[in-house]
DNA sequence: AAACGATGGGAGAGCGCTCTCCCGTTTTGC
DNA sequence: GCAAAACGGGAGAGCGCTCTCCCATCGTTT
């Protein structure tokens, strides 16, 4: 059998204690050029720096957590239950969108040597580990991502008092800061595009109109068409899935058979439109144009490529992330929110 | 403006030595109920429950972790740096692939209370991070899943303690446990079923050769297709993408236009290779039969659907929950491994 | 020259828990 | 029936840090 040198032994790691003792100085010292709290003679700090070095040493976060009452973690909570046929939390984790908007959160998260915590928040039982997860200590504030409008996280953790940020405006005022898209303009550029090709048949395949954003984009939409003559905009209700975009779109061409635009409030609904219209012997964009929402990489993969709304997720996932550490450094600030503006990205489809 | 009765005060919470109080016993009768360490009297066991409710209490991460020298935390580390055209580690997060691990992993650890801390590795001041962020005993262990094949970490946190399980068999021996898929079978499968249906001129489109798992499937489908009597078989290399599909099956065809038959080591490769083949004016699977690996969404979704050859991730990644557990629980044993199956997935391209 | 604040270091308490040791009481074995 | 063992509870040390005091040594002001 092969051996190496592996799992030696794991003698013990150094304290503070022994960094001190190597260093000349007290355990205060060290703690102090440590953690930059005061000042210290600078041949000083030299002397315990090497002495850091030296040793090897390490801080221990979980003695430093039992005095600071910060654990300097934070959890990132993907909610939803299965309402209707929308996500559910843990389908969405294979959701490019939310690929993105974790990227996002990490990215911003590293600058301060910190991981956060995943958490799947999918019925009562869920939420009230995730509560329990908090009041223990174990993440100072909460990132929370829900396909879900109804929401009890944010009150749950507000009474752990534990600061939390969300990605979109709750359905109902709740005790959270938030980062959102002016889901509105969206759908006002997407239907203003859809006027300047010409079209004049427009029917839209909206989000599940309990969910605020979806509400805003088929506002919007709405309205564009109404600048732009058109008063009435057929529309079915979808759940942000392929299925119930490709669902959508039969239900539409039967209704709607004239119909020469489509607006879909996700790419992968505007992906399940464009093969049931390829199924229906329509041409993408010759006959229809569809125009989708969110900027995902099946918006880019697939053919006819698509031409959507983009979500600047990253950025909006490290906004979430400042407004997150600047509620934990200020327990007295109430929540804030930050909206972010939409950007037409044009492809084949539209 | 609005007031709500958020964020009233923080009272601190309540300690072992208050339940203790309430109970009327000691702290360490209370501590032994709730760890369920050693026998209590019933009768007192009651008590102490119902103090512990009346109270409100939850343990103290920090100063449990304190003494016992465990987090009860776990890290999912993903790694990989950008070679050639496979995939960075950030842009893995919005693979699909990575969406069903880590939803297994999530799943897996739910038991046990606890929520993995998300890592990304993708240089050497990340794995430097990563390590120091074990040392500091934030996490008890790693799970590993890496895009990459030479790795740094298995020795890193080895070095500090930490047990680690991997995702994908380490290209070079290293100090780490691993789950991993019969590769070199499902190359075979993919062979035989593409044979079966009366192909004879088969083509590959392999992963990154340097990576062991698209070795082994190249491998397997090699030796499929001589079982069968095709002694050569043409082949490209890829880099699991989208894209690199699209570029190898152009090269295919260039080369060997009479190609009947391809097996893409991915789903994602599968999807471009079809967008390449229908460009040419093949028909799938009239024409071409296709067959991809992993069954991901996209699989499932494109049109035509795709014939795969389909990984248990979910299993598979609970799994490599079970043995990091264990291995955590008993620090004294080596590293492990696990071998599963692939399935035949039938769908339209194939 | 005396008094004073400012500066930089050390001593030591204590965060909330676990766990070893100890001791009184009950059960067991011969 | 009596020693030994087993059981169930309490006392208290201490995990590795931070942070509040406290004190010595300066430099500065009147």
């Amino acid at each position: 059998m092969l051996c190496y040198n592996w799992s030696m032994s794991a003698d013990p790691s150094p304290t503070l204690e022994d960094v001190a003792r190597v260093a000349g100085v007290s355990r205060a010292t060290v703690s102090r050029v440590i953690n930059e709290t005061r000042n210290v003679a600078p041949e000083i700090q030299e002397v315990v720096r090497r002495a850091v070095i030296a040793t090897g040493y390490v801080p221990n976060r979980a003695a430093r957590s039992l005095v600071t009452r910060r654990s300097d973690a934070v959890g990132v909570v993907v909610a939803g239950t299965d309402l209707s046929d929308s996500l559910s939390a843990g389908q969405f984790l294979t959701d490019p969108f939310f690929g993105r908007l974790l990227t996002g959160i990490i990215g911003a998260l590293k600058p301060r040597g910190i991981f956060p915590a995943l958490m799947l928040a999918e019925n009562e039982a869920d939420d009230a580990a995730i509560t329990a997860y908090f009041k223990q200590g174990n993440a100072d504030g909460a990132l929370l991502i829900s396909t879900h409008p109804e929401e009890r996280l944010p009150a749950l953790l507000d009474a752990v008092g534990r600061p939390a940020v969300r990605f979109a405006r709750p359905a109902r005022p709740a005790p959270v800061s938030y980062v959102d898209l002016a889901h509105r303009e969206g759908g006002r550029v997407a239907a203003n595009h859809l006027a300047s090709l010409g079209r004049r048949r427009p029917v839209a395949i909206s989000g599940p109109l309990e969910i605020p954003a979806a509400q805003e984009r088929q506002a919007g939409y709405e309205e564009g068409w109404a600048r732009a003559g058109c008063a009435f905009v057929p529309a079915a209700e979808g759940g942000f899935t392929y299925d119930s975009g490709e669902r959508a779109m039969k239900e539409l061409l039967d209704r709607v058979p004239e119909l020469d635009a489509v607006f879909a409030a996700s790419d992968l609904m505007a992906q399940g439109a464009i093969h049931a219209l390829h199924d229906a012997g329509r041409r993408v964009p010759e006959d229809v144009a569809v125009v989708g929402f969110d900027d995902s990489a099946p918006a880019r993969l697939s053919r006819p490529a698509i031409t959507t709304i983009r979500q600047p997720l990253e950025a909006m996932a490290a906004e979430m992330v400042r407004l997150l550490l600047e509620r934990i450094d200020d327990p007295g600030a109430g929540p804030t929110s930050v909206i972010f503006d939409p950007e037409l990205i044009v492809r084949e489809s539209a």
